[in-house]
DNA sequence: TGCGGAACAC
DNA sequence: GTGTTCCGCA
């Protein structure tokens, strides 16, 4: 296991040695155990296999979007990269540094933004991630996606926690998901309380079986509120999106569409937090103790959620020693008063709507970044020993203060550039039928492109 | 600034 | 499979 720096100053660099792999020794058991999660933060724990090098076949490295995860979660990174805009959505706010941080990560000191930007649009195409058009250097993940891959069985659609729309294929669930199943939700939840799981979890709702024929009980799931459309296929998922419905949310999950996650339908949900403190900065602070059943259960023991409170978005949960669950802040949508969760509009999803935010976030989403974190806990490496000058950026932000937050990998072990991934993998019949527009929006020819012989 | 193709590395 | 590198294009 890599050493870690024990500096959370990104620009404390050692002089490690970096480069491309043969003088690069970076260690490659960075997740062959499950990480010390100093990444996470109070929460629900991240299923099993998130930390199992199995669980992605032949994969057992930071992949390019969990280490955009780890550089947002830190406080000492929000000077170059932070949450920004709508759910999930990030702004690169030093593309230099944040590609110099991935190329020492990734014992590439010729890493540069458009290096990395290219393989941030290696994730469109997984639908990972997406671009925020019309604004720089930001993105969006989609962490629907980022739990379908890992989660093949669960229906976006008639899960609770991970409704989606999809508006390639009607706004049905997904073509290759499979309805949820207790199993599933076991996997999902491996610590849900056991009144809760198994087949308890479904109600046999007469008609066929199916996604909609068995319907999770929401008696164990009473933060899902009653109404039927939390936990069946919300026909609203299959309307039009009123905001840009082509195109603002490629490849599915639509945080903010009316039927996800509604709170409108979910009158049950109960004041408070729904999500992790972690993802809220000071003052928004909330308590994992304050989540519904089954989650306030899902502390470990003696952990109440709040750690230190007034902690200004810790960001090394490790209390319990148990996995995370973290979610991207969304400024203003801690607290959803009852009032709140009612009148969540339904037509206006633009940035100024938090409880909207909220109201469909959920589960589903947190579960999508838990699964990044859940692979995180690597840290950052500082090399740069073969960077030239230039390469480097100064004035990080750094937080005196945060010494202790950040333990950064050394790469004084790196020992390869690429080792094996998590496997994001989605099939190619998957991606061809999200984005269908690309295929046919797509105007390069390689008749005027002269192939790159290297 | 952002995009995607292509070849390539691992 | 997951990038990395380079490129031309818009």
């Amino acid at each position: 296991m890599c050493s870690l720096f024990r500096s959370a100053n990104p620009m404390e660099k050692g002089s490690r040695r970096c480069g491309g792999g043969m003088d690069c020794n970076c260690v490659s058991d960075l997740l062959l155990t499950p990480p010390v999660p100093a990444l996470w933060t109070p929460g629900i724990a991240f299923p099993d296999w998130a930390y199992k090098p199995e669980s992605s076949p032949g994969s057992r490295q930071i992949q390019l979007w969990h280490f955009i995860l780890e550089l947002l979660q830190k406080e000492e990174y929000h000077g170059v990269i932070a949450w920004q805009g709508d759910y999930g959505e990030f702004v690169i706010k030093d593309p230099d540094e944040v590609a110099r941080l991935w190329g020492i990560r990734k014992c590439k000191p010729h890493m540069n933004y458009d290096k990395l930007s290219r393989a941030l649009r290696y994730y469109y195409n997984k639908r990972i991630l997406h671009k925020t058009k019309g604004k720089r250097f930001t993105y969006k993940f989609n962490f629907s996606k980022v739990v379908l891959v890992n989660y093949p069985l669960l229906d976006m659609a008639s899960s609770p926690f991970l409704l989606a729309q999809n508006h390639f294929n009607g706004g049905s669930a997904a073509p290759d998901c499979s309805p949820v199943t207790p199993e599933a939700l076991q996997s999902l939840f491996p610590r849900l309380p056991e009144s809760a799981r198994g087949g308890s979890l479904f109600e046999r709702a007469g008609g066929p079986q199916g996604p909609e024929g068995d319907k999770l009980r929401l008696d164990a799931f009473p933060f899902l509120g009653s109404g039927a459309p939390c936990y069946s296929k919300p026909p609203s998922l299959l309307g039009p999106y009123p905001r840009n419905p082509s195109f603002d949310y490629p490849w599915g999950f639509n945080p903010y569409l009316p039927g996800a996650f509604s709170l409108n339908n979910c009158p049950k949900l109960p004041p408070g937090s729904l999500y992790p403190s972690h993802f809220y900065p000071n003052p928004l602070q909330s308590s994992l103790s304050q989540l519904p059943h089954p989650f306030s259960s899902l502390l470990p023991p003696g952990d109440t959620g709040e750690r230190g409170g007034g902690q200004t978005g810790g960001t090394n949960g490790t209390a319990g020693g148990q996995p995370r669950l973290c979610i991207p802040p969304y400024p203003g949508s801690l607290s959803l008063s009852r009032t709140e969760v009612g009148s969540g509009g339904t037509g206006e999803r633009e940035r100024g709507e938090p409880n909207g935010q909220a109201s469909s976030l959920g589960l589903g989403l947190g579960l999508g970044l838990g699964l990044g974190l859940g692979l995180g806990g690597v840290g950052l490496g500082s090399a740069g020993g073969r960077q030239s000058p230039s390469e480097r950026r100064g004035g990080v932000k750094q937080d005196p203060e945060s010494d202790s937050d950040l333990e950064i990998t050394d790469l004084s072990d790196c020992s390869s550039e690429n080792e094996n991934e998590p496997d994001f993998a989605i099939s190619k019949e998957a991606r061809l039928s999200g984005r269908p527009q690309i295929l046919e929006a797509k105007t390069t020819t390689d008749t005027g492109k002269q192939k790159h012989l290297n």
